[in-house]
DNA sequence: GCATTAACCACAG
DNA sequence: CTGTGGTTAATGC
């Protein structure tokens, strides 16, 4: 089975992708492979050689780097979306993991041919800048926010980002443990396990497991904001 | 001092 | 793996 096919008529295409023409479709066809992951597989891995930009068709994926005392999560990502930019364009091995935490697909592009659109393809190389700057400002925020806001405020920002960001509903099922959910929110799981309680008998969630209902987002907002 | 916050520990289901 | 209770260190009033 061919490549080329499935990039020209693929309907997971990134805006950048979407401003290549038929041949840069081709060759990028030419030059990428799609694999599929279980969740709680490695999609890369930190310290390992990498050679491919990581496009994440459909999944959600958590990125996480080996921290002085333990893993840490730094982010939650959900396809389409591109994956290892920062740590392949410009580094040998990878400086971060991305491991699924659903069923993933995934392509492979060859660094040297995304290279050429960049440098070929003024479009291209803006909407790749656009995606980075958004993300560094976001995570700008994210960063402010983990160190200053109370671990009320973290927790109820977390769910608010899954309802907002990732499953785009207020009813959901948190795709980590209370063990990642601690860590993601940089606090533990006994501390997110109480949070979630708290709100659930304040009914401003619902809570069956992962399972999540929001109630009221007006409050969870509120101590979202207010820290 | 006294209260609050959140981590750490331990144990049970 | 998860929830809960007790303990404790740090910080604030």
């Amino acid at each position: 089975m061919t490549n080329f096919q499935a990039c020209i008529t693929c309907p997971f295409k990134s805006t950048a992708a979407k401003t290549l023409n038929e041949d840069e479709l081709y060759a990028l066809g030419d030059n990428c492979a799609q694999a599929s992951f279980k969740k709680g597989n490695t999609i890369f891995k930190q310290g390992i050689f990498s050679s491919n930009i990581v496009y994440l068709k459909e999944g959600i994926v958590q990125l996480h780097i080996d921290g002085p005392t333990s893993e840490q999560i730094i982010k939650i990502s959900k396809g389409p979306t591109y994956l290892g930019i920062p740590t392949t364009l410009d580094e040998k091995y990878n400086r971060y993991s991305a491991t699924a935490l659903t069923e993933v697909y995934a392509c492979f592009i060859n660094i040297d041919t995304f290279k050429t659109f960049v440098q070929e393809n003024g479009q291209f190389a803006y909407e790749i800048i656009l995606d980075l700057c958004k993300n560094e400002v976001n995570l700008f925020n994210k960063c402010v926010n983990r160190v200053q806001k109370h671990i009320r405020g973290r927790v109820a920002e977390a769910i608010l980002f899954f309802a907002h960001e990732i499953y785009n509903a207020d009813s959901f099922a948190i795709p980590l443990t209370r063990s990642e959910f601690g860590n993601f929110v940089a606090s533990t799981r006994e501390t997110v396990s109480r949070i979630l309680t708290e709100l659930h008998t304040e009914k401003i969630i619902a809570l069956h497991g992962k399972h999540i209902d929001i109630l009221d987002n007006k409050r969870l907002a509120l101590i979202s904001r207010s820290g």
